[in-house]
DNA sequence: GTCTATAGGACGATAGAC
DNA sequence: GTCTATCGTCCTATAGAC
């Protein structure tokens, strides 16, 4: 593990104000209280507060992007990719749940980079999109509108930043079973 | 239906601006401007910014406090149940979608009325745990951790909003459906 | 690399004319 | 009920000393 840089300390502390409070609310001073230093020298090791922000969400997003890129290069069933899809969502919201939560509500505060933001997060979707309806055309999937399955998964695994943090230390594996169990064979027993 | 006074069509529109940017990033300029008119005469409609935001939050918070109270009223299965609260959220997000951003991402900017809020929230949680907690006794439900159908189906639920939009007209009864479908039978065939 | 000081503007909200 | 003018505060970011 190599040590922390000041910037990556700084973007960091950040992103868990911007879980609380989000980032329009979160001014440079209460950075750099949280950081036991002035605001001022905050900007010897960035260039400013949209800086931060892009930083956070664009390093994740490109981590879901080739997440995806992984899972679409094996040949897998369409059900074994869903699961796959489950598993990457788990992994990066346990790793880093203060940076998703940027991501997922404070997108559209990017300036110059929300163009590639919403592209790569277009593209995701797209293909998330293409495992669930492939599944319903091959039999694998209950035919159900393909836009309903997508928004409930992803809304479910989008939100997990919300949750996980209330559970202490969270046994990956053990929930990504249980939401793949959920999210694809339902609770009706 | 009783003529919008120009105090609720304010609400209106400024919970439109705060779904797109956000309370902190919404100013009472921005709110005017929408409205066509200056900054300094909403306040003779309204007392506050934060004024309006308590308004948007509560009103919806309690309809979900008393659509519960409904469900639990009615003496039904507890699958039953959970198919009567996705209808309630379904029809609550088609209502006011706008509203719902402002509750769900904005919630905590409410300064006096914060820990009232918490308060609803934190009980309508209990009682739909509780609604999941005695499926899974009575061998209605699969026995699947507790709380991570409660936050699979909550986060789909509350997500409603972000979605229903691009949806235009939706049938609110074929969503509803479609939605217990996926949520309580699951997707796999 | 941190500080003090401050530029230059935007913020929520009020006063008072009409 | 809407306006103009403005108060006092806070914002991001820079300049320049140490």
């Amino acid at each position: 593990m190599k040590k922390e840089t000041r910037k990556q300390e700084i973007i960091r502390v950040a992103s868990k104000l911007f879980k609380n409070k989000g980032y329009s609310a979160v001014t440079m001073r209460d950075v750099a209280k949280a950081m036991d230093m002035k605001a001022a020298s905050l900007y010897n090791h960035i260039n400013s507060k949209q800086a931060i922000l892009q930083d956070i969400i664009l390093n994740i997003a490109e981590e879901f992007t080739s997440g995806m890129a992984m899972v679409l290069a094996k040949d897998n069933s369409n059900v074994e990719r869903l699961n796959a899809l489950i598993a990457l969502h788990v992994r990066i919201a346990v790793e880093n749940p203060e940076g998703l939560a940027a991501l997922n509500t404070d997108w559209m505060h990017l300036e110059e980079k929300l163009d590639y933001y919403l592209q790569l997060r277009n593209d995701y979707e797209n293909n998330f999109r293409n495992i669930i309806a492939n599944g319903i055309e091959n039999n694998q999937i209950k035919s159900i509108d393909v836009e309903v399955i997508l928004f409930s998964m992803l809304s479910t695994l989008r939100s997990l930043y919300l949750w996980l943090p209330k559970k202490g230390t969270v046994n990956q594996k053990d929930l990504t079973e249980s939401l793949a169990q959920i999210l694809i064979e339902g609770i009706n027993k």
